[in-house]
DNA sequence: GATATATGCAACTATATGGTTGCGTGTCAA
DNA sequence: TTGACACGCAACCATATAGTTGCATATATC
């Protein structure tokens, strides 16, 4: 898989938001996804692609109609593969890390 | 937490590499940071700052060098907040997501 | 067939981003 | 105190990115 595609098309909150609306309601339209959005659709266009190429989404043609489909997979490999080793039973206490390492100074 | 910073900031490989660097050991100075790497030392401390303003690391100075820490904590808030959701139990037979769509048409 | 609807394609623009070079500042050690 | 070392700051450059506008194409509907 292609990591760096998954978390450069994460990396854009337009694109996080289709994904939530796809995630409230699956299988929408481009006008679908349209509607509200301060952005032409050519512009939705263009994020779709991009979460499509990340496999993020998969798409199906219906007339004359596309419909969009998320897909949650690659985003829980990487949780598995990358966030995992992030993870130990000392997280809480890490929280307040910066605040800790201010304070050793004296 | 500003989910924006921390997807931002893991969108580029290079900074991914670094916080790589800094789980296998942590405390790294800038100059340790740099070795090996086919960047200058300017452009890693840009990197640096930005992981730094997504709270993905924090740093301490000691003298004439800087020292880095990972902190894990907002990797781990995206995880459970974002990615959860997308969990489920029906995920693996989703892998094939894509495949299936295509072969619905007929 | 004519028309409206849903989407696709391409060129263009502005700004964000990742990187560089050059020089300045603070700290350690002889 | 002189020089080496670790890092900070600022200007600059090239490309990537997010967005636009304009037009084309395909599918319904009348």
């Amino acid at each position: 898989m292609d990591d760096d595609a998954v978390f450069r098309a994460l990396a854009d909150a337009s694109r996080r938001q289709l994904l939530d609306r796809l995630h409230d309601r699956d299988g929408q339209t481009l006008g679908d996804l349209c509607m509200g959005l301060q952005m032409t659709r050519q512009a939705v266009t263009k994020h779709l692609a991009i979460l499509e190429d990340a496999n993020l989404i998969a798409t199906k043609r219906q007339g004359r109609e596309k419909l969009h489909f998320i897909n949650p997979v690659p985003i829980n490999e990487i949780a598995e593969r990358w966030i995992g080793k992030f993870e130990g039973p000392r997280l809480a206490a890490l929280s307040d890390l910066k605040t800790r390492l201010e304070g050793e100074d004296q």
